[in-house]
DNA sequence: TCTGGGGTCCTAGGACCC
DNA sequence: TCTGGGGTCCTAGGACCC
C-alpha cells in the first residue's frame, strides 16, 4: 500500500501555528508580488473564491468577512515542511517528498501492520509536535492514494486517515469523484473525457484502456491502471537532480530602465548559480526573457527572451552574469513599461562529466572561488558577498507588504513569551 | 492601480543516418 | 503505372503538477 500525506491549506496552517489570531478567522495567503491567492483556509474555500484568485478582485469580500490577508512567507512554509518531513521519516523508511506539503509513504511491507491505525498515530504526532493538520490517504497505487486523500478531507474522515483497499470501496470513491478531480487529469483532458461522455472516475476507470491510450496517449493509460488499483508510476524516494533552473520574479512596479532590469537579472542568475552548485551541476545554457505586464490594457506589449550557450557547461555565476548582459541587451527595447524579468539553466549535466572544448583551451570555471562566496554566505548570510551588478538599492523588488516573521529561521524573530 | 513562480513528462514532426 | 525500411536525435509545444 501506499499513503499521501497531505497538509491541509499548508501556507495558512502554517501562519496559525504562530498566531492564535488567526484560528478562527478566515485566512489568505498571497502568491509572490501580493498579487492572488495562493492559499485559503476552508472559511475561504467555502465563501467562494477560487486559487489563484486576484486579490483586489475580491478586496470587497476580504473587507465584508474580515478575511485576514498575508504575504507568503516561504522561509518559514520551508522549514515547516522539512519538520514534517522529519516526522514522516519515522513512519516508514521509503518516502517521497512530492512537494512542499505532501510525501508519499511506501507501506510495502507493512503487511503486520494495522496501516490506519499506524497513520492515525502520524496525523496525532504531527498536530502535537509542529501543530499542523495532515490528512491521509492510503490506497494500492498513488493515484488512488490521492482519491483517498481527497476524501479524507473533504469527509473529515475520523482520525483524518482514509484507506481505500477492496474495490467496492474505490468504486464508490471513483464513483463520487469528478474526472477533473483526478491526478493527472488537468482542465484540457477533462473537458475532451466530458465531451466523449466520461464525467467522474469510475467511467474513466472502466473505459476501453487500448482505445483511450491511442486517443490520448501513455499518460492517460497510467492513470487508468493506477485507477484500476495497479500500481505503476515510480515510487522515487530519491528524485534526481534537477534539469532546469528557473529563476524569475515580477517587480514591484513597472519600470523602463535598463538598469534596473540588468540588476534584477544579475540577482536572479546569482541565485540560478547557487541552486546549481548546491546540486553540484553545470549548466551549458541559459535563457534570459523580460516582458511587460500582459494584464494591462493601457501599455504596449512586448514579450522577448533569448538563449546564450556558454563555450564550456559551467556553473561559474560570473560566466552567466556576463553571457546573461549579453541576451538582455539583444532583447532590451527602449520605451516598454516592463513588469519582469527572468532567467532558466538549461542544459544542466553532472559537473564530473563536462564534455570540454577540444579547441577552446579554457578552464570551465574558477570553482574555488564560486566555493568560497558559497561558504561566506552561508556562514554569515546571504547576499552577504555578492557582485556589484545585482546592484544596491533594489528598487526593482517585489511587494511582500504583509508578512509575517520567520519564526523558526531567524534568532529576531522568535517568539518571545514574557 | 492591482493578476506567482517553480517544475516534469510526452508527442509530433523535422532532419538526419544507413 | 510502378519509388524501402529501419532507425536516432532534437525541438517546440502541450499538458500536467504543486
Amino acid at each position: 500500500m501506499i499513503a499521501l500525506c497531505d497538509v491541509n491549506n499548508f501556507y495558512v496552517s502554517c501562519e496559525r501555528v504562530f498566531n492564535p489570531n488567526l484560528w478562527h478567522r478566515p485566512v489568505i495567503v498571497l502568491s509572490n508580488n501580493d498579487g492572488c491567492a495562493v492559499a485559503r483556509s476552508d472559511e475561504v474555500k467555502n465563501m467562494g473564491v477560487k486559487m489563484g484568485a486576484p486579490i483586489h478582485q475580491i478586496s470587497d469580500l476580504v473587507s465584508h468577512e474580515n478575511i485576514a490577508v498575508l504575504s507568503s512567507n516561504y522561509a518559514l512554509y520551508g522549514d515547516m515542511s522539512n519538520r514534517a518531513v522529519s516526522i514522516i521519516e519515522q513512519y516508514s523508511d521509503d518516502i517521497e517528498v512530492y512537494s512542499i506539503d505532501e510525501s508519499f509513504i511506501n507501506y510495502k511491507n507493512f503487511t503486520h501492520l494495522n496501516l490506519i491505525q499506524h497513520n492515525q498515530k502520524l496525523v496525532k504526532q504531527m498536530r502535537q509536535w509542529i501543530g499542523l493538520p495532515v490528512c491521509v490517504g492510503i490506497a494500492p497505487s498513488k493515484t488512488l492514494a490521492k482519491v483517498a486523500n481527497h476524501f479524507a478531507k473533504k469527509l473529515k474522515v475520523a482520525g483524518n486517515v482514509l484507506m481505500l483497499n477492496n474495490p467496492y470501496q474505490q468504486t464508490e470513491a471513483l464513483k463520487h469523484l469528478e474526472v477533473k478531480d483526478i491526478w493527472g487529469i488537468g482542465r484540457a483532458l477533462s473537458a475532451k473525457l466530458n465531451a466523449i461522455g466520461i464525467f467522474n472516475a469510475q467511467q474513466l476507470r472502466d473505459s476501453d484502456i487500448k482505445n483511450m491510450r491511442r486517443r490520448f496517449g501513455v499518460v492517460m493509460e497510467r492513470t487508468i491502471t493506477e485507477l484500476r488499483g495497479q500500481s505503476c508510476l515510480a515510487f522515487d524516494a530519491d528524485p534526481e537532480k534537477k534539469k532546469q533552473i528557473i529563476c524569475t520574479r515580477s517587480f514591484g512596479e513597472k519600470t523602463q530602465a535598463y538598469h534596473l532590469l540588468s540588476e534584477a537579472l544579475a540577482y536572479h542568475v546569482t541565485r540560478a548559480c547557487v541552486q546549481l552548485r548546491e546540486q553540484t551541476s553545470v549548466a551549458g545554457c541559459i535563457t534570459v526573457g523580460i516582458r511587460t505586464n500582459p494584464f494591462s490594457q493601457r501599455d504596449k506589449q512586448y514579450v522577448q527572451s533569448v538563449t546564450i550557450k556558454v563555450p564550456t557547461p559551467t556553473d561559474d555565476t560570473r560566466i552567466f552574469l556576463q553571457a546573461s548582459e549579453q541576451a538582455l541587451k539583444k532583447i532590451f527595447k527602449q520605451g516598454f513599461q516592463y513588469k519582469k524579468v527572468g532567467i532558466t539553466l538549461n542544459d544542466i549535466c553532472d559537473k564530473d562529466c563536462v564534455q570540454t572544448d577540444m579547441f577552446v583551451n579554457e578552464k570551465p570555471g574558477d570553482y574555488k572561488l564560486m566555493n568560497v562566496l558559497d561558504s561566506i554566505n552561508q556562514r554569515f548570510g546571504k547576499g552577504v558577498a555578492r557582485f556589484a551588478t545585482e546592484g544596491f538599492d533594489k528598487q526593482w523588488v517585489m511587494n511582500s507588504n504583509k508578512k509575517t516573521p520567520a519564526y523558526t529561521t531567524r534568532w529576531d524573530s522568535v517568539i518571545q513569551v514574557n
